[in-house]
DNA sequence: GTCTATAGTGGGATAGAC
DNA sequence: GTCTATCCCACTATAGAC
């Protein structure tokens, strides 16, 4: 949020958060998050302008949330990228709506908290060394993991193989094969 | 579908993922739809029982499209994985909505001509030569086209980068790492 | 910060006549 | 296979009083 946000604001977010999570995105309507609150729907744009702006407020939350995950994953890991993976299915696992709401659409970076999305990225960062490498191993992650979350596989053991081929076929650049051009380093990484 | 659709039922399904294309899902109404049918709402429904049924009909269309173009794509080419990749993300960036469809939900294997996920997932299995691996390379490949079509990157050149990264590493079994426990052979992929 | 009341819009789906 | 008429549902948002 641009402007921090009230106490109220933040336990509002929280409700809407837990509604979002156990009912799903159907039913995290302004009347039903009222309900839950005691209130009637209208008291809502007393702090929120609008629905978005309170979704806003459950990404950010989510974020902190898996930045804290991913830095504790981190933390004396022998192998990074390994920890990182399993934490990070973990958390999408547990809050799956949650999970879309911060992957499905742009993010809303003029809202976010400043350094926020690098703080989340930085772990992966440092798992894979190169920000392009970083990218290419998220959207794997990324990937397989809204495949399993949509229940799009079919149900056979080799989506559990593809999560071990993924993850050693990024743990660190090929040795046996012609790099292509060495990319930038850049911090920003997403 | 189950039972073969008219022609009546398949000119509805053309026009539905027009719509569906040009305008984005929150236009694809059965009011919408009729009205650029010349007809009444009520009246879509002696073809289709409901609405998710006119969808899956949209899904079917869109995997016959892209196993014909996987297919076409893979003849002759000298670097079959890159080939595919080329035109997974053509077919992706001209469909986005139709896409997503396909992706974002289980697939209706029941309602769907036999052979058909099968035949789409064929061109990527003889390209990376293994069920698992060619899961996981979808993984990859499905991860970073989401992300691209949702937005959710920042605009720099490290999308570039991580696409060329993504496939250079899945183009061929690495040979300088002990690999996991062979997976078994099966067809499906999905 | 909360309320009541309500405007305005949209959706999926059904009954029954022709 | 199409129609008319209609039901019932849901939503975001605003005005204005307390």
């Amino acid at each position: 949020m641009a402007r921090p946000p009230t106490v109220r604001a933040r336990e509002i977010v929280g409700v809407a958060r837990e509604i979002l999570e156990s009912e799903g995105p159907q039913a995290l309507t302004m009347r039903h998050l009222a309900d839950r609150l005691g209130i009637r729907a209208p008291s809502l744009y007393k702090h929120f302008p609008h629905k978005a702006a309170l979704e806003v407020g459950i990404i950010i939350n989510g974020f902190e949330e898996a930045a804290a995950a991913f830095e504790d994953a981190a933390e004396d890991a022998a192998e990074p990228l390994e920890a990182f993976v399993m934490t990070y299915r973990a958390f999408a696992k547990a809050h799956p709506h949650v999970y879309r709401l911060m992957t499905e659409r742009p993010l809303p970076r003029d809202q976010m908290p400043y350094g926020l999305e690098a703080r989340t990225a930085a772990p992966l960062l440092r798992a894979t060394g190169d920000p392009a490498r970083a990218r290419a191993t998220w959207a794997f992650i990324h990937g397989l993991t809204m495949l399993e979350l949509n229940d799009r596989l079919p149900p056979d053991r080799l989506t559990e193989s593809a999560w071990q081929i993924g993850v050693q076929q990024f743990r660190s650049p090929r040795s046996d094969v012609a790099t292509p051009a060495e990319s930038e380093v850049q911090a920003r990484t997403g």
